[in-house]
RNA sequence: GGGCCGGUAGCUCAGUUGGUUAGAGCACACCCUUGAUAAGGGUGGGGUCGAAAGUUCGAGUCUUUCUCGGCCCA
């Protein structure tokens, strides 16, 4: 008997992957035969499943996290497809904002060219291009992950037909009236007259003034406090007159002392924290003071207090206000609030009712709106507040200080927080915050606690500020007639300008005449346009209406927005209150959001910890269907892990996969044949066979189910397990008998090739989302038609494939098989025996077991040269190994005495 | 500093309403096989469930504090 009697596998399908280099062959195989069209035809007028991609900034190589997030998006789009819907991704990116116009500076500052030389639209001009050449590389990158969608027709945010729609979408805010101009605080050079951003501001030492000042009580729930005055620390005296409240902390320990030197405070209280009286006491220089009462912080509570220039025309309110960012750090344990002069102060006034106002202008002056300063530059303001404060008697100690402080990047001169006018969405006009809550209870959220993240932020968020100073964005679309002073809110100058863009783009609206975008209706000379851009969170979250909308494939609300969980604050949170303000409801049905690629110990990722992994180099080093079956196999609910032991991992799971594969093409010899399920008589088959059918609708129901609720990772190891423990531990083992040494022409090797074929096929299926191109390896390799495997879909089991019954009798059947494998194993440990085939078990079963086992051939379950099962009530399972005796099979190398069963068996 | 989320074998993950000795796969060790062969099979070791305290007859599971990590905010 020689080898090439017996049927041994035999395959093209190789045992070594070579991902890195097989994958970009698979790519172009898709590109020639038009996947993408393809999928598309296929699927025309099915229920459409729309994952609406969240768009990433067109600016930077892509990192593991955008990697991570176009897979899960590819891997959920591929299932709905495969699912029997019409699954579209369309990618898109997001382009206008500050990081480009940087980089544009950036490279001005090393051409040494002044970007106040260069015109609006030229400098836009630049960006606009640095933005297409970043999306170029991303779509290659992207493309590279196995990410099927419409890359030739991707969105982005600034396209004209972008730009226009967010024209109309602030349109309908500008009509409504939600939108509204107030003021909020930037950080300004009064230098060059604007407002800079956090990244544009260095901190260097400076010498500022500092005063300790008093704000006498008004009213209290403290009686002792009534007459007494509130001190704070500053060191922008010039703050003062804008003064509008004062901050404590409910946490701190507070005092009251009465002071007793001989000067202007002489027999006046005051108030500080009681852990910085120390120090207040010695840099104000007082000697003699006494102890009156301690306090909690809460209890000042409703505590009003007067602006310390009461008597020179200042006579209003100042409420003194909760705030947590009150701290013992430095100064009194109390801090004073000039709204339109820090963040910090804005955001506490602004919960509290008081809105800021403009208190000083571009130049740097007082307005009008403070009284007895006008016109003074705030930076010569600090010696005439100080001189004020000492006429009020309110001037405790001044001094100076250096300290850190902010100044401009390019003219390195000092920056201040001022209050400069804004356009802002009202959360609460028109009910903008009460439509988004309803709108995230009608959401499904995938994990389900982004529900809860996402609604406590809509529920104390302020209005949405729309508008920035800058260049690199939508133009403000808005003229202010110059007496009234009121908004001008005309569709059809909206529109003019909407259609204007649609045409050319918005640059037209920093070069062209104003009168072009008012047309007829009204005279330029009476408006002023406002060169303000819109924010770019106001762009993304209107991709909605300029890409679902308006795309006739897709469809509007968004089946599923999916992103990182940061995003809470970001996309999710724009688009929702977006479309809630113009639509009434939020653009997507659900939302999956994906915890933060973090290193193998759980730390971030960061240049400093050198503990980077870039997508890169995982797809040289291991392809991108390792890196699938990473996002596959982690929990995105939390932060996913990452190193190369962890890969190494995967990459050796997906050679378990791979050479599942290859067994079943080997034993089919390449030789694919589609069963008709429903029309199989399984009655024919042998029970294992029918075991294995069972499993495989089993495993198919929990498939359905884990994917019903994006449960990935379950979903991934429940198949890796079945072909590990069932298929090649199990079935494939026991099979390789009848595979390898029965006849072509065999009933019983035919049931089994019937089952490969069965298995390869439903392998193939539930495997392509996620090993997207090993999957069309194989089914390039197998499959008759030249069809993708990407434009299948999965398998629908019968019902009669289910049995319970049967299920139950091989669980036990497995269970005597274990037992006789530890009592072959304890053979093998003495020598004894070393295959399996030599060994010869007697099976001693309870009565139960002994009565569903007597149609089973326990040697062919085991891999023995033969097996006896005994009735013996003494133990439920027990098993007795001995060597097999007789000769060994030249065909099945089973020891018999007699020969085997086959016809050609050489010993019988 | 504040809000939210999380910490179960070396790794990826299970662990139902508190209820036997906390599970799976991989990895590891040893053995077998050489007819899935840079494969395959078998057996086995490995966890004070981040820490401490509390509630309970009983805690991985409930409460509190702490700690480490992540996201967001300041």
């Amino acid at each position: 008997m020689t080898k090439s009697q017996i049927n041994l596998p035999k395959t093209a399908f190789s045992m070594k992957a070579n991902l890195p280099l097989r994958e970009p062959e698979i790519l172009e195989y898709w590109r020639q035969i038009k996947l993408y069209e393809k999928l598309r035809k296929n699927s025309k007028g099915k229920e459409k499943f729309i994952l609406h991609d969240g768009p990433p900034y067109a600016n930077g190589n892509i990192h593991m996290g955008t990697a991570l997030n176009k897979i899960l998006k590819d891997i959920i789009v591929k299932f709905h497809q495969m699912n029997g819907k019409d699954s579209i991704y369309v990618p898109g990116w997001d382009c206008h904002g500050l990081p480009i116009e940087w980089k544009i500076e950036e490279q001005y500052k090393k051409n040494k060219k002044n970007k106040n030389e260069v015109p609006i639209v030229e400098f836009r001009k630049e960006c606009r291009s640095f933005a297409e050449k970043w999306i170029e590389i991303h779509k290659s990158q992207f493309k590279r992950l196995g990410v099927i969608g419409d890359w030739e027709n991707y969105y982005s945010t600034m396209s004209f037909d972008a730009e226009a729609q967010i024209v109309r979408e602030l349109g309908k805010f500008l009509k409504e009236g939600s939108l509204y101009r107030g003021f909020k605080p930037v950080l300004w050079s009064t230098v060059e007259k604007t407002a800079l951003a956090d990244a544009e501001v260095e901190y260097q030492d400076h010498k500022s003034d500092t005063i300790y000042t008093s704000f006498p009580v008004k009213t209290s729930n403290i009686d002792e406090l009534i007459g007494s005055e509130i001190v704070i620390w500053t060191t922008t005296p010039w703050t003062i007159p804008a003064n509008k409240a004062l901050a404590y902390n409910k946490a701190l320990d507070y005092i009251l002392v009465q002071l007793c030197d001989d000067n202007d405070f002489k027999n006046r209280k005051v108030v500080v924290a009681e852990a910085l009286l120390d120090s207040v006491i010695k840099n104000c220089s007082i000697k003699d003071f006494k102890k009156i009462k301690k306090f909690k912080g809460n209890e000042l509570k409703d505590t009003i207090c007067n602006h310390p220039f009461l008597n020179i025309g200042y006579n209003y309110d100042i409420p003194m206000l909760e705030a947590r960012f009150v701290t013992t750090e430095q100064g009194t344990g109390i801090v004073h609030c000039a709204p339109s002069h820090g963040p910090d102060d804005f955001n506490l006034c602004l919960i509290n009712g008081i809105k800021a106002i403009e208190t000083v202008d571009g130049d740097g002056k007082y307005t009008k709106n403070v009284k007895l300063f006008e016109g003074i530059h705030i930076f010569k303001a600090n010696p005439i507040v100080i001189g004020k404060l000492k006429e009020q008697k309110k001037l405790l100690s001044n001094g100076e200080l250096v300290h850190s402080y902010p100044h401009s990047w390019r003219s390195k001169a000092p920056l201040v927080h001022r209050a400069t006018p804004q356009w802002f969405i009202s959360m609460d006009s028109h009910k903008l915050r009460a439509k988004a809550l309803k709108a995230i209870d009608d959401t499904t959220f995938y994990p389900n606690k982004g529900k809860e993240r996402l609604k406590s932020m809509i529920e104390t968020r302020p209005d949405w500020c729309v508008s920035r100073q800058r260049v690199w964005g939508v133009p403000l679309p808005i003229f202010v007639n110059k007496k009234t002073k009121e908004i001008l809110v005309d569709d059809e100058v909206n529109e003019n300008i909407a259609n204007i863009y649609e045409k050319e783009g918005s640059d037209c609206w920093f070069s062209d005449s104003p009168q072009r975008f008012l047309g007829t209706k009204y005279e330029a000379k009476d408006f002023d346009k406002l060169s303000d851009i819109v924010e770019v969170w106001f762009d993304s979250g209107s991709t909605h209406s300029f890409v679902l909308e308006k795309r006739k494939d897709l469809k509007w609300p968004a089946s599923m927005y999916l992103e990182g969980s940061d995003q809470h604050r970001g996309w999710f949170h724009s688009s929702l209150l977006e479309s809630c303000g113009t639509r009434g409801r939020a653009p997507f049905e659900s939302i999956l959001s994906h915890g933060f690629v973090v290193d193998g110990k759980g730390l971030k990722m960061s240049k400093s910890l050198g503990n980077v992994l870039a997508p890169e180099d995982i797809l040289k080093k291991y392809g991108a269907d390792i890196l699938r079956i990473w996002v596959a196999s982690s929990n995105y609910a939390e932060d996913l892990r990452i190193d190369h032991s962890i890969l190494d991992q995967h990459a050796e799971s997906y050679r378990k996969i791979r050479n599942t594969f290859r067994y079943l093409l080997g034993n089919l010899n390449d030789n694919f044949e589609i069963i008709n399920l429903e029309n199989m008589d399984i009655n024919e088959l042998p029970e294992l066979e029918r075991f294995m059918l069972h499993k495989i609708y089993s495993l198919n129901t929990n498939f359905k189910n884990y994917f019903k609720n994006y449960d990935f990772h379950n979903l991934y190891k429940e198949l890796l397990n079945f072909c590990t423990v069932d298929l090649s531990a199990f079935y494939f083992d026991i099979r390789k008998d009848n595979l390898y040494c029965d006849p072509k022409d065999s009933k019983k090797r035919k049931s089994t090739i019937l089952l490969l074929n069965i298995i390869l096929n439903s392998l193939l299926k539930w495997f392509a989302p996620i090993l997207s191109f090993t999957t069309e390896e194989i089914f390039k390799l197998v499959s008759k038609d030249n069809k993708s495997i990407h434009l299948e879909h999965f398998l629908e089991f019968p019902n009669h494939f289910n049995n319970e019954k049967l299920n139950q009798k091989w669980k036990e059947l497995i269970k005597i098989r274990n037992t006789c494998n530890i009592s072959i194993e304890e053979k093998r440990a003495t020598k004894e025996i070393g295959s399996s085939l030599e060994a010869k078990l007697q099976i001693n079963l309870d009565k139960k077991l002994y009565e569903i086992t007597q149609n089973v051939d326990f040697s062919e379950l085991c891999i023995t040269s033969s097996a006896e099962v005994l009735y013996n009530d003494n133990s439920k399972i027990s098993v007795q190994t001995t060597k097999a005796t007789g000769s060994k099979c030249s065909i099945c190398w089973k020891i018999t005495e007699k020969g085997c069963s086959r016809k050609a068996c050489p010993i019988s």
